[in-house]
DNA sequence: TTCGATATCCAAAACGTTTTGAATGCGTGA
DNA sequence: TCACGCATTCAAAACGTTTTGGATATCGAA
């Protein structure tokens, strides 16, 4: 492998000056850039990250830990992250490091992988209420970026989008339709997002005068919100709309809707928040699904950029981002039904 | 973080003999030797991998890509041996880096890895004949490990099980017990093991004197298993016993087997090789599944520590393990039914 | 006493990069 | 001619480790 001192030799050079050349430097003249670049390329030089490293101080690899649910349910949801974090981190010369937690002590595999000294910061994804993570990795003073938030303002770089308001324009959306009891089929609510969620529902149900306690809160399986669903339709006064915090959860309660004998969106609306994951989408829904959209793909260049920065002395302040989430109307939304 | 020249300054002596009192070299005095330790774990001493490796050359760490198929069920084999190999390579001061395979070039994640220069050699999994990787790897001159192998006389590290044993061991049982009409339900015939297991299978069952038609090679979905051992049991002279790939397929075939209105054992044997995957349990099925089992789990130490040993400088040759699989037999077999 | 062997230690080089501080050459204005 | 600024380049230090090639002290044997 050709290294700095090999061009310098080439041309009659001191490696400083390769150095800056190659690293756009500007006390260097326009002539000897381009014969450094020029020999550069004919010699296949790549600078060595381990030598880069050494004297930055930054290892350039940053860890990230996968939960693995027992039903392995997490699996679509992270592969999605994976491509999407491992091409904009190599994009910025970061390398990602996994680690694999299997339940327990929810800071054990962060601590492990600390304890090889080797990474500059973490990427977090799906925190929940007040995560121990948080704690545990700021008493440590190690650099991390979160996907969503745990608190309400957050002190540390995060990305993520207003689950809040995914609630409030479902919520208003379907009120503007008619509709006047609207339940949620929500996810568990330690989980930070869900409690946003039902933190947003409730606010905009009560400030349309509607009555916020058609909410149920719980496992994001298929079958488990088809059940949440036949015990809500089995009431009295039933929902004549659904928000389902996901698109697996949508299928449950369209099932649930059909099993019932109703139909979607003739007797019960069906809305959903869609990650735009590749294996449930919206769009294949018959009919098509009405969601809230933000795929989670975007988030993750936005993740890694914000990690560098923050790394490179970026202040966590300047890399708070809430993204807004998109409507996108279809027909498994309509009219409430009359005399409903 | 204390530093070499840290522990040196605090004892009087040179980082030359810290270095060596750390590292376990004979020419360090007992005394000595022990202050050393004493004070490196007082001061909290850590090596600094990136110098390490500056001057040994190496990065310490190893690549692997996972392959995402369109229907994710990649994703259970692949946490498992994420999880397996992260643990065994950590304790090796190994790190894993990975890279996503969408489909296209099986080679282009590879190249792409291999660009950033950072990668002591790769782990690879689920070889198809003739893999294109491991000839690209080869002609770059890279270091790797494959769990299996993609022909009969590897020249490169590799370990696995003897797949076509797996159908040699079921095939025996399931003669030794009168059945005289097996079938084969196997994955996809470009996939290396399942070659192999076809060619285990032939052989094993022309040894016997049977007809080794009954093989059939294809996805390994619950339901196209089903759809296949539906279609052999409707043929005049149905099989009276099934070997299946994997759990997943058995599955499959029971439900085909009890929709025919047959038993399993009594009416038709069921088996299958069992990669002990945490979900589709062998032992959950009923009856309990009568397997050749192999705990993919297995694979990981011994193909970490391989690749770990091989960049190390040890010979390809030195690297081959073969694993016998181990025959546990359960209620799902039973002797062939009477004038079958 | 002297020689050689042995045990123990150290100074310095090396890995490949970034960065600091200084040097060189050149033109310009006085 | 001198001083000065500017553009361009270089030598050397630094990062933290491993490893090479001595150096020093101790001891037994001749």
């Amino acid at each position: 492998m050709a290294t700095l001192k090999d061009i310098g030799a080439e041309l009659g050079l001191s490696v400083a000056t390769v150095s800056r050349a190659l690293n756009g430097f500007p006390e260097v003249s326009l002539k000897t850039r381009a014969k450094v670049r020029e020999t550069a390329d004919r010699l296949g030089y790549r600078p060595n990250r381990v030598a880069q490293r050494l004297v930055t101080g930054r290892s350039g690899m940053v860890g990230m830990v996968v939960k693995i649910k027992p039903d392995m349910s997490a699996d679509q949801t992270f592969f999605e992250m994976l491509t999407g974090l491992t091409a904009a981190l190599s994009a910025r010369e970061t390398d990602l490091v996994l680690a694999v937690d299997q339940g327990g002590d929810p800071v054990l595999p962060y601590r492990k992988l600390l304890e090889r000294g080797i990474l500059d910061g973490f990427i977090l994804n799906a925190p929940v209420t007040d995560d121990p993570r948080v704690s545990f990795l700021r008493e440590q003073g190690i650099p991390f970026v979160l996907h969503g938030r745990d608190r309400a303002t957050p002190d540390y770089p995060n990305f993520g989008i207003d689950n809040a308001a995914v609630s409030a324009t479902s919520v208003d959306m379907l009120a503007h339709l008619g509709h006047r009891r609207i339940a949620l089929i929500n996810g568990k609510l330690r989980h930070a997002y869900a409690a946003e969620r039902l933190e947003g529902f409730r606010a905009a149900m009560t400030r349309h005068g509607l009555a916020p306690d058609s909410a149920r809160n719980g496992a994001t399986f298929e079958s488990h919100a088809y059940t949440r669903a036949l015990e809500l339709l089995a009431q009295e006064d039933a929902p004549t709309a659904f928000i389902c915090a996901s698109t697996v959860i949508a299928a449950g309660v369209m099932r649930a809707v059909r099993d019932r004998g109703l139909s979607v969106p003739g007797d019960v609306s069906v809305m959903a928040h869609d990650d735009a994951l590749p294996l449930t989408r919206a769009i294949s829904f018959d009919p098509a699904l009405t969601v809230t959209r933000a795929p989670l793909r975007d988030a993750c260049e936005p993740l890694a950029n914000m990690l560098v920065d923050h790394l490179g002395g970026m202040p966590a302040g300047a890399l708070q981002v809430m993204m807004d989430v998109e409507l996108i109307v279809r027909g498994s939304t309509g009219p409430a039904p009359k005399g409903g």
